[in-house]
DNA sequence: TTGACGGATGACAGCGCTGTCATCAGTATC
DNA sequence: GATACTGATGACAGCGCTGTCATCCGTCAA
């Protein structure tokens, strides 16, 4: 087996007939040297199959072009679609990505923003705005753009892009009384900040319409999936059982009571509507399909992406812009009750 | 804003009264550092919070501490739990991963392993057995340890974690003649490899008992969703009317069953009997809980991790070395029609 | 013709760390 | 008491690339 040498720039710089400075900046800004150099270059590069070396790169120039992204958690669904808009995005350019996984805890967060901008990245992504104050100030201090992901709020490190939950929710809620439901409760998993403004805007559509308040809200620090909507559910019946709506804090929970329903022979919508979050694809496909507050995450993640190239190429949004990417409430049969 | 400075190595050293070479070999291997030496190393390190600079270190040693994975999607839901598998593993080791997206690409895989290989990384870990020759080449070449992922297969190139997808789908298969269905069909999306090797096991499947083969198959290049099934299991029932049972190629698209099958009264499982694939943890909160194939994905992605790091400590696997994690037919209430 | 200017290219040093070899004290062996 | 060995530490060079400044040439206005 051939043990195939590493090949350098300067190699490649021999065999174009250039020095090796001119080779690195064919690399990087094609437009400072002439075409026919380049056209030398480019052929050499191919021959000897070379790649540059990021890390010498990153040592000699002092920054990388790794793009960090932090987030709680990079198995839960709504993470994953924003990681795929984030790959989407990155695609074609020179930009790769880390990942860091803070486990909805503070400190490993604090943690990994130290070390992410240790490395002097192209860029931060990091979901929510709720950072410890080191966090923040590690994130002010920072000298690559940040961006702020999931949520819009009042004021951002650098740049936000999200919606405001709070409204979100409230839209979900009213839409069940509007639909004449009169005894809705809250059913979520672990709660992340994002979801107790979501509990919030629930708490203050009912206060509103009137609506007297035994609090039915069932939440838990398990991490959301199917099943655990099936047992939230019950829980909530046997506590509360004149309830006529639930708003799910996403939509694991809200199949989960769908599925837990019908097994208990429950009519939706006419007995029980459902609201979920997120509109995953699957709440159009189920049956009865599934009201839910959609929330693009796939174009948050590349709007994420894109205020940061378009802040590195010079063209970019100033400090404090915030992108409300909104959401929809789409209604569908689990909340139509009719007249 | 008072801008702090990076912190190196030798500053560190100077603090603890160290040469700078100290304390790179107390970050690397304590060991060979006496307790002493350690001790101010240490407090040094806190008092100026430095925090080493990979780039430098991976120029110095010419190897990176990151392992490359390479798949063919994030988004999708099994890769999503192998990935979190992955990221538990490494949690705690000083490794780091580096995603790559083939989008279902040889050439974009080819591309990917010869830069990913050419940062020297810990360790490669690769999707399914059918890289390019050439590809193939590369990771036989290769310095770092290569693991498979996916599947078992007859020759790993260096190892491989996975079951066989051929052994599975019989098993699924086998269940639904069991159970008495006798007009079964296989319904997949978008065909990678592994679903090619489940197909034929359907196939292989039906041909031994016999039962005549107007090949009731519908597959589509789309990728997999609830939606697409709802699709698919309407395509079929135009096509084969007579179908009383189905083989789904993974879990979203035998939900999607299930939904449609609710839609038109179809009974299940008296009149059709639904199995999916990868036991996702909604197919058991399901009303009728849905019978899959149980593939452990996050120990997939654990051990793969596991593998890299053991060789990587020199006691590792030899080349050649495969872990077949086998699977779990999980039968449940969508393929139980009594006697 | 002269000087100024811009485009293309190059020389040099150094980014922060580690591999290699050298050094030196302290202990074990004969 | 000389030799070999071990463990702890250090000096030095260099990994592959880029920032900075310098150089060179041709073009253009005066």
């Amino acid at each position: 087996m051939e043990k195939s040498r590493k090949i350098t720039l300067s190699e490649v710089a021999a065999q174009a007939r250039v020095s090796p400075i001119t080779v690195s900046r064919a690399l990087r800004d094609p437009a400072k040297v002439s075409p026919e150099a380049r056209a030398r270059i480019d052929q050499a590069i191919r021959e000897l199959g070379y790649v540059p070396n990021p890390a010498a790169r990153a040592l000699a120039s002092g920054r990388t072009d790794v793009v960090g992204v932090i987030i709680p958690s990079v198995s839960n669904n709504v993470f994953a679609d924003v990681t795929r808009g984030i790959y989407d995005a990155l695609e074609g350019s020179a930009l790769s990505v880390q990942m860091g996984n803070t486990r909805y805890s503070p400190l490993t967060e604090e943690e990994l923003i130290r070390v992410f901008l240790s490395q002097r990245p192209a860029g931060l992504i990091v979901a929510g705005h709720d950072q410890s104050p080191a966090a923040r100030a590690a994130l002010i201090a920072a000298e690559c753009p940040v961006v702020q992901l999931m949520e819009v709020g009042p004021a951002p490190i650098d740049m936000a892009v999200g919606l405001s939950h709070y409204e979100a929710s409230r839209a979900g809620a009213a839409h069940l009384l509007a639909q004449g439901y009169r005894a809705p409760a809250f059913l979520g998993a672990q709660m992340d900040p994002r979801s107790q403004q979501r509990l919030q805007a629930f708490r203050d559509c009912l206060a509103q319409a009137g609506i007297g308040t035994d609090d039915p809200v069932v939440t838990t620090p398990e991490p959301s999936s199917v099943s655990l909507g099936c047992r939230l559910f019950a829980d909530l019946l046997s506590r509360s059982p004149r309830t006529d709506a639930v708003l799910c804090n996403n939509d694991d929970i809200a199949l989960g009571v769908l599925f837990e329903a019908r097994r208990r022979n429950i009519r939706v919508p006419q007995d029980l509507g459902i609201c979920g979050f997120n509109d995953l694809e699957m709440m159009s496909a189920a049956e009865p399909s599934v009201t839910s507050v959609a929330v693009d995450r796939l174009r948050m993640g590349r709007d994420a992406i894109g205020l940061i190239r378009d802040r590195l190429e010079g063209r970019g949004q100033p400090r404090g812009y915030a992108l409300d990417l909104g959401f929809r409430l789409m209604t569908r049969d689990s909340t139509r009750r009719g007249g």
